[in-house]
DNA sequence: TACATATATTACCCAAGGGTAATAAAAAGT
DNA sequence: ACTTTTTATTACCCTTGGGTAATATATGTA
């Protein structure tokens, strides 16, 4: 009888804890729901009722937990930002050249991107957030491009990259990341993971000074790594 | 009086000419107008009354012109792809090893990306489309891809180019050409030429087999040329 | 002048969908 | 068991904006 419940008396907060918990986790699944309708239909096409029907519950309901559509979109956002930067701050709290730095990076970022809030940061229109949660992503934005453009900052200073420009460079390997996000289904011949680690040498290749292996011709290089993503 | 009228008598075909270029024009300018109000608000946020209302006339005066907002939207997207497709012929029927075919696709590529008929090809959503639309935009894509794919196995064959996959090679040039389509803003430090000079050296440079310059340090690298874009 | 053809306007329709009010059902607390 | 709080439902409102019908106005034609 008592068995789920540790100790109900001693610990009032329990009980409180695990519905904030399971409303957390009610929150995330819409969220996990909205960003998968959002990236099918796009958000305009996407309606509330759509969403709450693929959740089993009604239209109201979701104003349980978001304070309206833009709301949701935001968040979705966020997920995806949140995961970008923990992965940033991780990486340069390590240690390494900028070309370690860099392929650190590029490898996290493309894996991101091949997930759905991942692919949310790249797929979805400023233009349909307010205004202040517009300034929110372009520092998301800006936070980003800072991360890559130091790590090859780095690298021409600890020459493990070749001096080159460092903002055009940083464009061009964002520019291939962000695409993942819209190429990239579930299902196809390539993991994220054999993304990720192809994209880790193929977009620093050019700049790179020591040379090392290139993707092979056939298959992604390096050795596929476990973790699932997706 | 008959001025402006050459001969009206001898040609009954010219007024009818002149009124058939006249309503081209018109359509064009809708075009213009309306992409660029869908690339600064979004298709959805955008509405024809603000479209209608840019041209100095009303909603339902487009509806000379087009069937739809949907229509308008994918003739947009028609007029991206013309271009792409007129300067990929182009290209394919000039002589040149795969290297220099490769190269001058991203150049042309880029310049397009650069301008607001060539970012609706990948700022606009494919689900704003009818089904039937939906696959001529496929087709599109792939035909675009091909050119790539085409170029660069040619430079394989023809050793210009390193052996590499194919595939992913492609998939990362064009990722970094496609995003130009949206952070390129006109009036920035960078003309559409130098980004596309820049980027014909930048993104071919790690599967390029004879070593070039790379593009310099602080500017793009090869001689700026003078067609004005956008 | 009369006629025909585009082209534009005004005034309207109406479906879609975000959001809310009133209320019921379920869960937690006492 | 009784009360309170959360969470969900039903029923509805109402703005927005694509699209159309009826009609006026040029523009070219006979």
């Amino acid at each position: 009888m008592d068995t789920r419940t540790p100790a109900p008396e001693s610990s009032p907060w329990l009980p409180f804890e695990s519905r904030r918990r399971a409303r957390d986790e009610k929150r995330e699944a819409v969220l996990r729901t909205a960003v998968q309708l959002f990236l099918e239909q796009g958000y305009h096409r996407a309606t509330l009722n759509e969403v709450a029907d693929r959740l089993n519950i009604t239209k109201p309901a979701l104003y349980n937990y978001f304070r309206s559509k833009e709301d949701i979109l935001f968040e979705c956002w966020v997920m995806g930002q949140e995961r970008v930067e923990d992965r940033i701050t991780e990486i340069e709290s390590a240690d390494g050249n900028g070309l370690a730095t860099l392929r650190m990076l590029v490898r996290a970022y493309a894996a991101i991107m091949a997930s759905d809030f991942g692919a949310s940061l790249v797929r979805f229109n400023v233009a349909d957030l307010s205004e202040p949660n517009q300034k929110i992503t372009l520092a998301g934005k800006r936070r980003i491009d800072r991360a890559f453009r130091n790590a090859i900052k780095q690298g021409i200073a600890d020459h493990s990259i070749k001096s080159c420009d460092v903002k055009l460079t940083a464009f061009a390997i964002l520019g291939a990341l962000n695409w993942v996000g819209h190429w990239y289904k579930p299902g196809g011949e390539l993991s994220p993971d054999q993304i990720a680690d192809d994209f880790a040498i193929r977009l620093t290749a050019d700049i790179a000074k020591q040379l090392d292996k290139k993707p092979s011709e056939k298959k992604a290089a390096k050795p596929v790594r476990k973790r699932p993503s997706r």
